[in-house]
DNA sequence: TGCCCTTAAATTTTT
DNA sequence: TTTAAGGGCA
C-alpha cells in the first residue's frame, strides 16, 4: 500500500492513469462508478507535486461537476492551501475569466455582459418582428407563409422564423466552432444556408455585440478566437484535465487542445453511455476524435465499479444495451461488493396510484431510513432524482411538511425568478451603457407612462456612435433632440423618463464608492437605492397581501445571496480574473450568469439532496429516488431522442450505491385533467431484477444482519443494535392492493382540509428550487440544527401502525414542525416567472 | 396608452 | 389548470 495519501486507494489501473508522466496525452476511459473522476483529481494533486497550481487547469462541463471535483481535490490534500490556485471551472467559467482579461485583443469592450436565454429571446424576437426582415423574406422570395413557416417557391427552401428555433440553429452552427456564413451549408443546409438565413445570423450577432453581449456559445467561440490569435496568454498551462469529455462540443475539442497549446498535456476522462447533452450539441465522438488528433496518446480502460451493489449494476447495464447508438461494444459493469446480502438485496420498483401517493412514500421512506437506522443512514445520504425541475416539486412539498431538510439541485434558479430578476437588470443597467435588453425590461417596470411607441422610440438607437443610455438622457433633457427624431412624449412619461436615469446614476455614483465601502457593502446600498426609488418593496407588499407566493421575501434574499457570492469569491483566487479586472457589480453579475446558485454553508450539510438528473451527474448517494419514472417525464417525445433519455435514466441509476428506488405513479395530472400513466418502457423487461412493492411483496423492512450489510458496504461503523428500529414493527407495511394504497398514509394521518384553492405554507425559499436558506425559519432551520438530530422528532406522517421510537422522547420544545396553517398538499404552483403585478 | 375580452398554448435537461 | 398573447375599444 502506498504512503502516499493521494495514491492510496487507487488500483492498478487508476494508479497508472493518476503517475503518468506529465507530458502526453491520457484518456480514460470507463463506465459508471470506476473512479475516472477520483483518478483525474488524484492526478491533479499528484501533478501538484512538481507543477505550479496555477499553471493547471481542470475543466468539465456543469457547475454541480465543477464543485465535486473542486472538493475533492481539496478532500485529497487538505493542507495544501495551493489548492485555491488552481484553474478548476466549467469550460465557460474558465473562458470567461480569459475573455475578461484579455478580450480586448480581439476586440472585445471592456465591459462584456453575458446574454442569458430570456436575452437571447429577446433579441431574436425582435428581429425576426422586425420591418426590416418582412423586406428581406420578400427580397428573397420567400412569398408563402405557414405560421411561423416562409417558403420561397423557386429554390423549394423553408424557413423557421420562431425565435427559439433561430437561436438553436444559430447554437448548433456556433457549436461547430463556425464564424463565416458559408458554413451553415454543413450544419443546417436546407433551412439557414441561404440568404434570408444567413441575414438572421449576422442580425443576431450585431445585435449582441451592439449591446455588449456575448452568448454562451460565444463565450467559447471568443475564447477560441483569443488563444488561437494570442498563444501567449496560456504559455504558463502546463497540464489541461478534462472531466466528462463525453459532453464537450466541437469547438470545446478544439479549445481543449487550445489551451494545451505550450506543451499538448492532456488528461481527458469520459464515458460514452454517459452522454447526455447532445441536446446542446455535445459530440460524444470527440473521444475517438481527440485519440485521431493524437495518435499516441495513451488510452486506460477502468473495469471496476467501486460504487454500486451489483444489483443496480445489472439494471443499468441490461437499460444501456438496448442503446442503439452505442459507441464502443457491451461493456459490464463489475461491482466489487463480495457481501452475499448487498449482493442479493434487489431495487424496489415500486407504484403508486398517484404523485402525491409516491412523494408521500418517499418522504416516509426517508424518514424511516434516516430514523430507525440509528447512525447509520443520514439525509445527506439521500437524493431523489427526476427529469425535470418541476416534477420533483410534489416530493420537495412534502419533504417540506415533514420537515425533512432539503436542497435541490438544478431546475429553476433563484435569480431566474421574476422580481428577482428585475432587479438583477437594474443592475445591469447601472453596469453598462450599452445594455439595450436590460433597459428594455427596466424602463418600464415599474410602470413610467410609456407605451409601446414610446419605448420603441426611446430604445432604438438614432446613430451607432451614441450609447442607448446617452440617447435616453438626450431625450430627456434636450428638447431640440426629442423634435429632430420625432418625440412626442406625455409630460409624465417625460418625468417617468427623469426618474429611470436619476436612479440608474444614483446607483453609479455608490457604486463609485465601492472601494471605501467594500464589495457586499456596496451593491447592497445599490440594492437598496434601486428598491427606494423604484417602489419595488410597497407595489410588492401590496401585492403579496392578496397572494400566496411572497415575492418581497425573495428580495430580501438577495441581500444574503449577495454576501454569499462575495464570501466565495475571497476563498478563490485561482487565475484572480474577479478581484482585479471586475468592479463589485460585474463580479456579481458574472457569478449569476455562470454559477450555479449558492450554497450557504452556514446551513447543515445533513440534507436530503433533490435533483434533476442531469445535475446529478458525477454525484453518487448510498440512497437514491428516482422519482415519476413513466414515458411522460423519463421518455417523452416518442423515437426520437430515446437513447438520449435511455443513458439519462442509465446515469439516473448509478447515482445508487446501495438502495435504488425506482418509482412512479399510474395517473398524472396534465392540465387539470388526470391521465393514466405506466411505468416507462425504457425499462419494459428488466422489471425481474427488481422486487416489486405491490401485491404483498417487496417489503421495505430492513433486519438487523442487512444493516450490518449495509454498513460493510459503506465502510461505516456498525450501528448500535439498541439504536434501529427494526422494520417489522417500524413502517412500511406492504399493502396488499396493487396500488399501493397502504402508503397513503400521509393523507389518511394528516388531515388534509378538503379546500383546494389554499396552497401548502411552505417556506418559500427551498421552493425557489435553488436557495438553501430557509426563509420559513420555523420548518428548516429548526430541522438542520443539529439539536434535532440528537432529540429526534416525530411528524404526523408516520406508518399507520405505530412506531416506537427508541430516540425520540416525543417532548420537543419545537414538537411540531409542520406551520399551524395546514394546506392542502400537491397543488400545482404557479411558474416561478410569474408576471410581476405592473408589467 | 391601457384595459378587458377571447383564444391559444403550455411543461425538459445546462452553460 | 394557468398563463401568455392578440385584438378591439375607451
Ligand atoms: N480504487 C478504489 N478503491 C476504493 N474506492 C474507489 C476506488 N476508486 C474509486 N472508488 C470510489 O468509487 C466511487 C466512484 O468513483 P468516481 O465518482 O470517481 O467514479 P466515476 O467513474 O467518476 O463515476 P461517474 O462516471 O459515474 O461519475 C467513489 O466513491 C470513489 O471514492
Amino acid at each position: 500500500m502506498d504512503q502516499d495519501p493521494i495514491l492510496a486507494n487507487l488500483n492498478e489501473a487508476q494508479h497508472e492513469a493518476v503517475v503518468a508522466p506529465l507530458s502526453g496525452q491520457y484518456q480514460i476511459l470507463a463506465g459508471p462508478g470506476t473512479g475516472k473522476t477520483k483518478t483525474l483529481t488524484s492526478r491533479v494533486a499528484y501533478l501538484m507535486n512538481t507543477v505550479p497550481a496555477k499553471d493547471i487547469l481542470v475543466m468539465t462541463f456543469t457547475n454541480a461537476a465543477a464543485r465535486e471535483m473542486r472538493s475533492r481535490i481539496k478532500q485529497l490534500i487538505p493542507n495544501n492551501n495551493e489548492v485555491s490556485k488552481l484553474n478548476v471551472g466549467t469550460f465557460h467559467g474558465e473562458c470567461f475569466k480569459y475573455l475578461v482579461r484579455y478580450g480586448s485583443r480581439i476586440g472585445l469592450s471592456g465591459k462584456i455582459t453575458i446574454a442569458d436565454p430570456t436575452d437571447q429571446a429577446a433579441i431574436m424576437k425582435e428581429i425576426v418582428n422586425s420591418a426590416e426582415t418582412t423586406v428581406k423574406l420578400e427580397e428573397f422570395g420567400y412569398s408563402s407563409k405557414l405560421g411561423k413557416c416562409y417558403s420561397n417557391p423557386t429554390t423549394k427552401m423553408n424557413i423557421n422564423l420562431d425565435p427559439k428555433h433561430c437561436i438553436k440553429k444559430i447554437s448548433e452552427f456556433k457549436s461547430h466552432g463556425y464564424t463565416e456564413v458559408q458554413d451553415f451549408a454543413k450544419v443546417c443546409p436546407n433551412e439557414f444556408n441561404s440568404p434570408i438565413g444567413m441575414y438572421i445570423y449576422r442580425k443576431y450577432q450585431d445585435e449582441l455585440e451592439e449591446n455588449g453581449l456575448v452568448d454562451f456559445d460565444d463565450i467559447i467561440i471568443k475564447t477560441r478566437d483569443l488563444l488561437k490569435q494570442c498563444p501567449d496568454i496560456v504559455s504558463n498551462i502546463q497540464a489541461v484535465l478534462v472531466d466528462e469529455f463525453q459532453d464537450s462540443s466541437t469547438v470545446q475539442l478544439e479549445l481543449t487542445v487550445l489551451f494545451a497549446k505550450a506543451t499538448g498535456n492532456i488528461t481527458i476522462v469520459g464515458d460514452p453511455d454517459q452522454s447526455i447533452y447532445a441536446f446542446r450539441n455535445a459530440q460524444p465522438e470527440n473521444m475517438r476524435l481527440l485519440q485521431k488528433m493524437f495518435p499516441n496518446s495513451k488510452v486506460i480502460y477502468l473495469e471496476e465499479n467501486y460504487r454500486s451493489t451489483q444489483p443496480i449494476l445489472d439494471i443499468a447495464v441490461g437499460l444501456i444495451r438496448r442503446d442503439r447508438n452505442r459507441i464502443g461494444g457491451d461493456r459490464l459493469l463489475k461491482s466489487q461488493d463480495s457481501q452475499n446480502t448487498t449482493k442479493k438485496s434487489l431495487p424496489v420498483l415500486a407504484q403508486f396510484k398517484s404523485e402525491k401517493d409516491e412523494a408521500a412514500y418517499v418522504a416516509t421512506q426517508i424518514k424511516y431510513l434516516r430514523d430507525c437506522s440509528g447512525t447509520l443512514f443520514k439525509y445527506q445520504d439521500m437524493a431523489i432524482l427526476a427529469r425535470t425541475g418541476y416534477a420533483s416539486k410534489k416530493c420537495e412539498l412534502e419533504l417540506a411538511f415533514n420537515g425533512i431538510p432539503y436542497r435541490v439541485l438544478g431546475g429553476f434558479k433563484f435569480w431566474d425568478r421574476a422580481e428577482v430578476k428585475l432587479v438583477v437588470d437594474y443592475f445591469r443597467v447601472v453596469n453598462s451603457d450599452n445594455d439595450r435588453v436590460a433597459i428594455s425590461s427596466t424602463i418600464n417596470a415599474p410602470k413610467r407612462g410609456f407605451g409601446p411607441v414610446t419605448l420603441t422610440k426611446l430604445l432604438t438607437r438614432v446613430d451607432d456612435k451614441t450609447s442607448i443610455f446617452t440617447q435616453l438622457k438626450q431625450y430627456a433633457y434636450d428638447e431640440e433632440f426629442r423634435e429632430e427624431h420625432g418625440l412626442k412624449i406625455r409630460k409624465d412619461a417625460l418625468e417617468g423618463l427623469d426618474n429611470y436615469i436619476k436612479l440608474i446614476e444614483g446607483c453609479r455614483d455608490i457604486l463609485k464608492e465601492a472601494d471605501a465601502l467594500g464589495p457586499a457593502t456596496c451593491i447592497r446600498n445599490i440594492l437598496d437605492h434601486i428598491l427606494e426609488k423604484t417602489n419595488l418593496v410597497k407595489i410588492l407588499a401590496a401585492n403579496d397581501a392578496n397572494n400566496e407566493e411572497k415575492r418581497l421575501e425573495n428580495i430580501e434574499l438577495i441581500r444574503s445571496q449577495i454576501d454569499l457570492v462575495y464570501q466565495n469569491d475571497e476563498m478563490n483566487d485561482d487565475g484572480g480574473a474577479a478581484e482585479e479586472d471586475l468592479n463589485p457589480l460585474q463580479t456579481l453579475l458574472l457569478s449569476l450568469s455562470l454559477g450555479g446558485d449558492g450554497e450557504d454553508s452556514a446551513y447543515s450539510n445533513d440534507r436530503v439532496t433533490i435533483s434533476t438528473m442531469h445535475s446529478a451527474k458525477g454525484l453518487e448517494w448510498p440512497i437514491v429516488f428516482s422519482i415519476n419514472t413513466i414515458d411522460d417525464h423519463v421518455a417523452r417525445g416518442g423515437d426520437k431522442g430515446e437513447e438520449e433519455e435511455r443513458r439519462l435514466l442509465f446515469v439516473s441509476l448509478t447515482r445508487a450505491k446501495l438502495l435504488l428506488y425506482v418509482s412512479f405513479a399510474t395517473t398524472l395530472v396534465k392540465f387539470g385533467n388526470e391521465e393514466e400513466a405506466s411505468m416507462t418502457r425504457l425499462l419494459t423487461g428488466l422489471e425481474h431484477h427488481f422486487k416489486t412493492c405491490d401485491k404483498g411483496k417487496g417489503t421495505t423492512n430492513i433486519s438487523w444482519d442487512m444493516f450490518v450489510s449495509y454498513a460493510n458496504f459503506l465502510r461505516r461503523p456498525v450501528p448500535d443494535r439498541k439504536q434501529i428500529q427494526f422494520a417489522s414493527s417500524a413502517t412500511t407495511v406492504p399493502s396488499k392492493s396493487a396500488s399501493f394504497s397502504g402508503f397513503t398514509l400521509a393523507s389518511s394521518v394528516i388531515e388534509r382540509p378538503q379546500n383546494k384553492k389554499r396552497k401548502p405554507h411552505i417556506p418559500s425559499a427551498p421552493i425557489s428550487r435553488s436557495l438553501s436558506i430557509p426563509t420559513n425559519n420555523r420548518t428548516s432551520l429548526l430541522n438542520t440544527s443539529k439539536q434535532t438530530r440528537a432529540t429526534g422528532f416525530r411528524t404526523p406522517l408516520m406508518p399507520s401502525k405505530p412506531t416506537p421510537t427508541l430516540n425520540s422522547p416525543n417532548t420537543l420544545p419545537h414538537s411540531h414542525p409542520i406551520p399551524p396553517k395546514r394546506k392542502t398538499l400537491g397543488t400545482r404552483r404557479g411558474p416561478i416567472n410569474q408576471k410581476l403585478p405592473f408589467t
